[in-house]
DNA sequence: TGACGAAACTTGTCAAGACAACCATGCTCA
DNA sequence: TGAGCATGGTTGTCTTGACAAGTTTCGTCA
């Protein structure tokens, strides 16, 4: 058993050890070679494997167990936790940090990027005219080139003059949009729906299967600053949120 | 200096140091001791002061600033986190407000409210041992003599021990409890679901028919105060939300 | 006076060893 | 056969000791 290639052979001076143990384990879980329920070998292995002493690999066990992602049971072992709610999707902060957290790789699409006029029902939610220009982005949010979240993004130009000249694919709309106003209020309106064809295809699932979806207002400055439609697969979904 | 008064004189059986450190910090954090902003003493001087080692020291510091409680800066030192400096961004709101808000008649039937030990899941939720004792009631909401909420309320005992003393025809949990513990941190999943033969019964509707279920967890002084499951008929329901 | 640098202090991390609490297994003994 | 116990393996926690990395302070030197 060769024991170099686990990690990094140098302390690497940036990451803490604890912290490669943690990728390490992230990524058995993640290719599917320890599937849920899968029991993990045990600390003392680990130390073996690694060559790092027991705190570390127990700092890094439990922090992964406390984020959720495994469960200990004293005097029985370590396993994989089981598909639980735990495929958090979307949340008021902001996709890509969440899945930074998460250890995950997030990556945009964009799909569509312009100004439109609004029709009457859009124009009402945001409490302008008909025929309002308004601006609109469409794009698919990937975590691990998985696509996880469509999002439909309608901003009111006044509060984002600049939004059609960023790059989304660098940086989130939400992200660039609560640099320009802070949000003073939030509206949230959750629908169980199924997927039509332009949605299946965004986010690569069987047409009519069922999804999730949120439409988000965001007021600043007393006017509603942005208004979302974010599709999730599946049936059940984490509203994140919000802490202090 | 006497150090002895400041940890329990032997080491507790249940309790670990470290968590009699953090109940230490919190303790003199609430009591206005160190109010915000405050520097801590260094390790080293809690050292000195509990007896502990650095590393027992240094644990409880680590997770109560992962808690968000303190804020360290290597080099420098640990501080009292300050005050909240936003506000929530997702507002609860009372459901019966909600109606009086809409001229609508509130009322609600008490189906069960009694004390129960948690399940392996609920105690997990909450960060509870297993078996441990919560309070739990369960009411149906009424909107003009119309089923339009199943609430399954979850109660850590510690927040509110009058909780099954209280008459929830007359008082809402939400209201009860925000009366008890005010919400610092709030966490929903949405479910799309169908109807099971218990809650169609509940909400007069027909069994199998789609329903959206919202898991409210709400924390309080840093713990889980409140676990709640809302359910809802139909397929779109307003999360509502919320103001500065 | 001003710049530089050493020293002290802080937090962040790691190692090695130890004991306690808990669980599963298998063995012994009635 | 069945109950009870010993044993080994597992996680949970703690101590001592150490080094690294960051900040502040203060003295020295130009």
């Amino acid at each position: 058993m060769s024991d170099a290639p686990l990690l990094l052979p140098t302390p690497s001076p940036a990451t803490p050890r604890y912290q490669q143990i943690k990728a390490l384990i992230l990524s058995r879980v993640a290719s599917g070679e320890w599937p849920a329920e899968e029991r993990l070998p045990s600390e003392n292995e680990l130390v073996k494997m690694t060559g790092v002493s027991r705190v570390t690999v127990n700092r890094a066990l439990r922090e992964l167990a406390d984020a959720g992602l495994l469960t200990r049971v004293q005097g029985v072992g370590t396993f994989v936790a089981g598909a639980k709610p735990q495929s958090s999707l979307l949340e008021l902060r902001d996709i890509a940090e969440e899945m930074a957290e998460r250890g995950s790789r997030h990556a945009a699409r964009v799909l569509a990027q312009q100004r439109l006029r609004a029709d009457p029902a859009m124009a009402a939610a945001f409490g302008l005219p008909p025929g309002a220009e308004l601006f609109h982005a469409r794009l698919v949010h990937l975590e691990n080139d998985v696509p996880v979240q469509l999002e439909e993004r309608y901003v009111n130009p006044v509060i984002a003059p600049r939004f059609l000249e960023q790059d989304f694919s660098r940086i989130t709309p939400y992200r660039f949009l609560t640099s320009c106003a802070p949000p003073e209020r939030v509206e949230h309106v959750v629908e169980a729906g199924r997927a039509n064809p332009a949605t299946a295809a965004a986010l690569a699932m069987p047409e009519d299967e069922p999804c999730l979806v949120i439409h988000r207002r965001t007021w600043s400055w007393r006017v509603v600053a942005t208004r979302a439609l974010l599709t999730h697969p599946g049936t059940r979904y984490r509203l994140g949120s919000a802490l202090d």
